[in-house]
DNA sequence: TAGCCGCACTCACATATGTTTATGCTCGAG
DNA sequence: CTCGAGCATAAACATATGTGAGTGCGGCTA
């Protein structure tokens, strides 16, 4: 069940070097481990946070309320992926994070962030870098929500989750886990949920891909990214110098 | 004409106290000034600049073409902003970047970028946190796109200009140059030029805007703010040590 | 083993926003 | 002083997506 590889070093680690120290520091950052429940918040708006959270595993949503009580989730996060990592620097949380799953989570506190920022300046760059990441898929959110269609924006996002979960060691071959509800689905992509339903009829029927509880399974990924319109350019997966 | 403060401590500077030395990093860490003429573009999609460009003067836009020819513009960029500082770690711009009036352009090398990351913690934490302040804007935009009307959303951008251009000193009491055309607007909220046109007026009739030529006067800020759902904490115009 | 709850799925209908096409400013070029 | 380009505006009509109100299945829980 315990992962071997702490999944932010995996993730790191497609992207440059890093030493051995560097992992040791990263390995040594983490003060607690816990879980939260699905359907529970992590990290609530207007919080200041003095650590960031690590997800170590389960799939997280940062999301908003906004008035009428209807929720837009602006990032899905998967094992990996700091959570908040930004709330280092940012300080007020402005948006909550939840837990669309069981979660595993480390803490790192932000006084460990600052040590580092201190003393270890690749490994400062490889954090910022992570955050770099998350602001790069925004905006390639927003571009599919501003100006693809409701099928053309789903087959993108389905595409993005299946790299990402690929990238950290979660994909058994074509298939991933994706205990996601067409509910947050909606939320996500801006849609209604009966939307949603329509959208992923429409891409199982055209055989791009088989979605049955949580397994999906990308039948045709040429057509999919195709028609999604999707470059995986903005998820530096590259492994350079940084 | 030219301006005393170089726009980008200024900016800053509202965030966090500088030391003298690390204005003075910030001040030397430009190469050369250019001009861009609007509709040009500062850098292009693909490309792998060794440099960042900083935007003196002028209104810039991040944005993507999708397949059928239409365009996103996922950030709009006033005097003080960054424009591509998350190339440095990202290496390939995921996006483009164009002028939208003339713009005046500081060039800072991402070798100088290295060495402030290396000797300079606090002032890379600052420059780690412009970028995380383009993200929360991205999160932001996202919620706006996905979960309110046209208008409201409309509204929550003219919000959130006039506060970032005030931030700038770019703003004249309540009033600000815009030199934005509809289209473009259409552009950035995801919406057509014609309807772009139709919640203009309204905002107008409600007598909550004015927006002549380029010149947008705010006549009811409380109004506006909340037809657009807005709060400034995304911003972080709070100054807290970082 | 019954019952309930969450979730996927459906259908009929409503509407916000897009599309197409056209008009008339305003301002700069010549 | 005229012309043309770019832009804001307009009206009629088209459509992608939302809303509201269900049905039914599968898996927990009592």
């Amino acid at each position: 069940m315990t992962r071997m590889t702490n999944p932010l070093i995996l993730k790191l680690e497609q992207r440059d070097r890093l030493s051995d120290d560097e992992k040791k520091v990263l390995e040594s950052a983490i003060t607690r481990v816990r879980i939260v429940e699905a359907d529970e918040d992590i990290v609530r708006e207007g919080d200041r946070p003095n650590e960031s959270s690590l997800l170590l595993d389960g799939f997280a949503a940062r999301y908003k309320i906004v008035s009428n009580g209807r929720r837009q989730i602006s990032a899905l996060h998967v094992p990996g992926d700091f959570l908040d990592l930004h709330s280092f620097l940012l300080k007020t949380m402005d948006h909550g994070v939840l837990a669309l799953t069981t979660c595993r989570i480390a803490a790192v506190p932000h006084v460990t962030l600052e040590k580092i920022t201190d003393e270890y300046p690749h490994l400062t760059r490889m954090l910022w870098l992570n955050t770099l990441i998350d602001g790069a898929i925004h905006r390639e959110w927003l571009t599919a929500m501003g100006r693809l269609s409701a099928t053309a924006h789903m087959a993108h996002l389905i595409c993005e989750l299946y790299l990402r979960l690929k990238a950290v060691g979660r994909a058994e071959g074509d298939m991933v886990q994706l205990p996601i509800t067409q509910a947050e689905l909606g939320d996500t992509l801006g849609l209604s949920t009966v939307h949603v339903n329509r959208v992923l009829q429409e891409l199982r029927k055209e055989g791009l891909i088989r979605f049955q509880g949580d397994a999906l399974t990308i039948l045709d990924w040429e057509r999919l990214k195709k028609v999604g319109e999707f470059t995986s350019t903005y998820l530096s997966l590259q492994n350079e110098d940084r």
